[in-house]
DNA sequence: AGTTACTCCTGCGGGC
DNA sequence: TGCCCGCAGGAGTAAC
């Protein structure tokens, strides 16, 4: 589940092997990996020719390519998404594929159709430009401009759980329920209490937990990295034994001891220790 | 207005 | 063996 540091791999790979480069043209080959993209497919590619890539961006676990004429190509990778240079191993789950000017293929794979392709103009949010369909989006821990005290007065307001706030990508971006989970066993909160209810020096733990867990993350290249290759579902991603929470079940907390537990949260997974992150009385 | 539930999608694994 | 169900979950949208 690409989720901040995933994405700022996959930004990375793409800023080191794209940036210069022109389009020389693009084949959409599933209509639903653009459907955010309203004027169509046939749009899509038709602005993308010929256009050359500036730059890259990211905010949160969105990324995008600046195009040069203020305007951006947005990717969100969803659940499965994966930008590949060169040779495609699975050409079945193919969604986009973009020929760059020096022959090399940009592909975009996406086996769930979550993500996405589609290209927007650049607007200025809070003195830093943005493709618009990223304005509502929330600045990330890792953010030089991430106002940590400014999220904390906003989650002190929250009447509700802490962990569906870190996963509310308007308060704090970059966060899915892997490194939420991570987060909260760092900082010894359990995810169902209220944000509101949370002191702010725990709240401050708590982000500085996320920017911590990330970073680490970021430092092993994500979950699983090889050049541009992201392997979103491989079980052997080089962080997976890094985590101290996600998925130990019926394991010591590497804290305590106590068997860490799950529950089901949101219509999602959370794995917690139940000494170190006892639940809130009901 | 703030908060929560629903929906999209595919592959895999468990149970019968 | 094969079918069905649940699970994985990011984020927009609908509904409370």
């Amino acid at each position: 589940m690409p989720e901040l540091p995933e994405v700022e791999v996959v930004r990375r790979g793409l800023a080191e092997h794209v940036t210069g480069k022109t389009i020389t043209a693009v084949r959409v080959h599933h209509p639903r990996a653009v459907r955010r993209h309203e004027a169509g497919p046939a749009d899509l590619t038709a602005r993308l020719l010929d256009t050359t890539i500036t730059g890259t961006g990211r905010r949160g676990k969105y990324l995008w390519l600046t195009l040069g004429d203020q305007s951006a190509l947005v990717v969100h990778l969803g659940m499965s998404g994966q930008m590949l240079l060169g040779e495609v191993p699975n050409a079945n789950h193919l969604r986009i594929a973009a020929l760059l000017e020096d022959g090399t293929t940009l592909s975009f794979v996406d086996q769930r159709t979550f993500g996405g392709w589609m290209l927007a103009d650049l607007v200025t949010v809070d003195g830093t430009d943005v493709p618009a369909p990223v304005a509502h989006i929330a600045r990330d821990p890792l953010d030089p401009l991430f106002d940590r005290d400014g999220v904390i007065t906003v989650l002190r307001r929250k009447h509700s759980e802490i962990k569906r706030q870190l996963l509310d990508q308007t308060v704090v971006s970059g966060i899915g329920n892997i490194y939420a989970d991570e987060s909260l066993w760092r900082a010894k909160i359990n995810g169902a209490r209220l944000a509101s209810g949370v002191s702010k020096a725990k709240l401050a733990e708590l982000l500085d937990a996320a920017a911590a867990v990330m970073t680490d993350a970021l430092g092993q290249g994500g979950t699983s990295f090889d050049s541009l290759y992201v392997n979103v579902n491989g079980e052997s991603g080089y962080f997976d034994r890094s985590l101290d929470a996600y998925g130990r079940e019926g394991e010591p907390c590497r804290r305590c001891g106590a068997i860490m537990r799950r529950d089901k949260f949101m219509n999602r997974s959370s794995f917690y220790c139940p000494r170190c992150q006892p639940r809130p009385r009901v």
